[in-house]
RNA sequence: GGGUUCGUCGUCUAGUCUGGUCUAGGAUUCGAGGUUUGGGACCUCGCGACCCCGGUUCAAAUCCGGGCGAACCCA
């Protein structure tokens, strides 16, 4: 069937599209917000977890595993956590043959399960800091439209980190941490993003503070990526985390958490494809070579079948792309005619493609297509890894780059409140403009511009005046709509 | 939170306004066979659907009520 949908202008269509045809998520499953995730699209999703686990091991996290129910006492305890997420949790209540002495909580988010193993576990200033993570699914009811990856009642990848430790200070420290190891994996899943302190009143439920990466997705709306939580000590209060300082005295710990989930993996195929379909980066890729053997009947196609192996060979485990990928080759046997395969495989964005036929294998010169340019080459055979190699970082760095470009196109600063609004408008993105600080005012110009506050940087310097009360501006506040 | 529109084979859809040759048509997918194979080719055959519950009626995909689900717009 022939779809081709513009990824900016139908940019839902576009999704919906790629994702089924490529085999990412089935969105059939017979219930509101929970998509069944297809092997080639769970094969993805393990890298990118596998890409965050190791940056958390690599800073001295350790994974374990905290359990999906939780008794409803204890996730009472916190009472702004509770007022937070208490409309979005689910709570089990009966079997089909009786009711449950105690009411349990399916975890939205796992704070009051790993908080009174935390209370247990912390005895003394050398149990500090205590960085755990782990990667569960977890429920959150939404009833606002749901989208596939990005927008689920049950996220199936929550990566959330919990730390703790002995002084304020600490805790400061590590939120700095924990926004370079999200700095960085945002760099190796190849998009492009924005960190802001998130102005209060948007804060997450329980905390001091958080800061928001955010990025813009190709329909113009903006989408966050992932918070960073300075807890304070309100969790260790709550849930009696104390521990014996080096001076003799009993005290309660700072926490903090952060946490992303697989619509980090939703935003990079939306952010990464093109209107042919999706482009695999290098360390997502489930596949980053496909050969597709030129078969001609009534010939003897085995030695052709042999010479693909051979290929197969000479490139699988060969590392690629700028985080040492292994490249991963698949030989396309299906008995159908060439050119379908070229489409159902550019669709699910394998880097690279390489024909072989009768003519390569007499020459060992094989055909070499690029999936970000289309592009058709012919490559000695000797030279061919080399080559792939290259291209497959080019090829990175070209998804990269544009997805760059679009994302500094997306951000723009205004002297007026209504430039912001006619910009929101016209092309979305995120919008900025001054403002003074108080909570009042930033309300207002979201509200005039129809969309959210999303928030601020610290370091940003800006002159001028508040674009509502005209006092003097303290930051230059950020405006998008969001999803 | 409010409004509008919509729900038919796996997918996209015709039919609904005006109830009756609708035994629900097509395209595509899928299965079998043939033919072909360097960019989604072609031919033959086959499988396959009126979201759920109730109402009106001699008769409901079609009209009415409710539920569930979806899309879009506004707050």
């Amino acid at each position: 069937m022939k779809r081709n949908f513009n990824k900016h202008k139908e940019f839902n269509k576009w999704y919906e599209d790629v994702l089924q045809y490529a085999k990412i998520v089935d969105k059939r499953y017979p219930m509101k917000g929970s998509y069944v995730i297809m092997p080639y699209g769970f094969s993805a999703l393990k890298k990118m977890k596998s890409i965050m686990s190791k940056l958390l091991d690599n800073y001295g996290h350790e994974e374990a595993y905290f359990p999906l129910l939780i008794p409803e006492k204890i996730f009472k305890r916190e009472k702004d956590f509770l007022k937070g997420f208490g409309g979005e949790t689910l709570r089990a209540t009966k079997t089909f043959l009786h009711e449950l002495e105690e009411e349990l909580i399916i975890r939205p988010t796992s704070e009051t399960a790993m908080y009174p193993m935390y209370s247990l576990w912390i005895r003394s200033w050398r149990d500090l800091p205590l960085k755990i993570y782990q990667t569960v699914n977890v429920f959150r009811w939404e009833t606002k439209m749901t989208k596939e990856l990005l927008r689920v009642r049950e996220l199936v990848a929550f990566n959330e980190s919990h730390t703790a430790h002995a002084t304020a200070e600490e805790a400061e420290e590590q939120i700095r941490e924990a926004i370079m190891i999200y700095k960085k994996f945002f760099d190796e899943m190849r998009i492009p993003y924005e960190i802001f302190r998130t102005p209060k009143w948007e804060t997450f439920a329980g905390a001091q503070y958080n800061y928001d990466f955010f990025t813009i997705m190709p329909d113009g709306k903006a989408i966050e990526l992932g918070s960073v939580i300075n807890l304070g000590q309100k969790f260790a209060k709550a849930f009696d985390i104390r521990f014996t300082d080096k001076d003799e005295k009993k005290k309660y710990v700072y926490q903090t958490c952060y946490g992303i989930s697989e619509r980090e993996f939703g935003v990079a195929i939306a952010l990464h494809g093109d209107n042919k379909g999706l482009r695999m980066i290098s360390n997502l890729a489930p596949i980053h070579v496909v050969i597709v053997p030129i078969i001609k009947k009534n010939k003897n196609n085995k030695k052709l079948l042999d010479y693909c192996k051979k290929i197969q060979k000479l490139l699988e485990k060969t590392k690629c792309g700028k985080y040492k990928a292994e490249i991963k080759v698949k030989i396309d046997e299906r008995e159908l005619r060439p050119g379908e395969k070229y489409h159902d495989w550019e669709k699910r964005g394998v880097p690279i493609r390489l024909e072989i036929g009768e003519i390569e294998e007499k020459n060992k010169e094989i055909v070499v297509v690029r999936r970000d340019t289309l592009k058709k080459e012919k490559v000695k055979e000797k030279e061919l890894k080399e080559f792939i190699k290259k291209t497959i970082n080019e090829i990175d760095e070209t998804i990269y780059e544009e997805a760059n470009k679009w994302h500094k196109k997306m951000i723009t600063k205004h002297k007026t409140l209504k430039d912001a609004i006619k910009t929101l408008q016209s092309k979305g993105g995120i919008v900025s403009v001054r403002w003074c600080g108080k909570e009042n005012c930033g309300k207002k110009i979201a509200d005039k511009l129809l969309g959210s506050a999303i928030g601020y940087k610290e370091n940003e310097k800006v002159e001028g005046k508040c674009v509502i009360c005209n006092e003097k501006a303290e930051h230059w506040m950020y405006f998008g709509r969001t999803y």
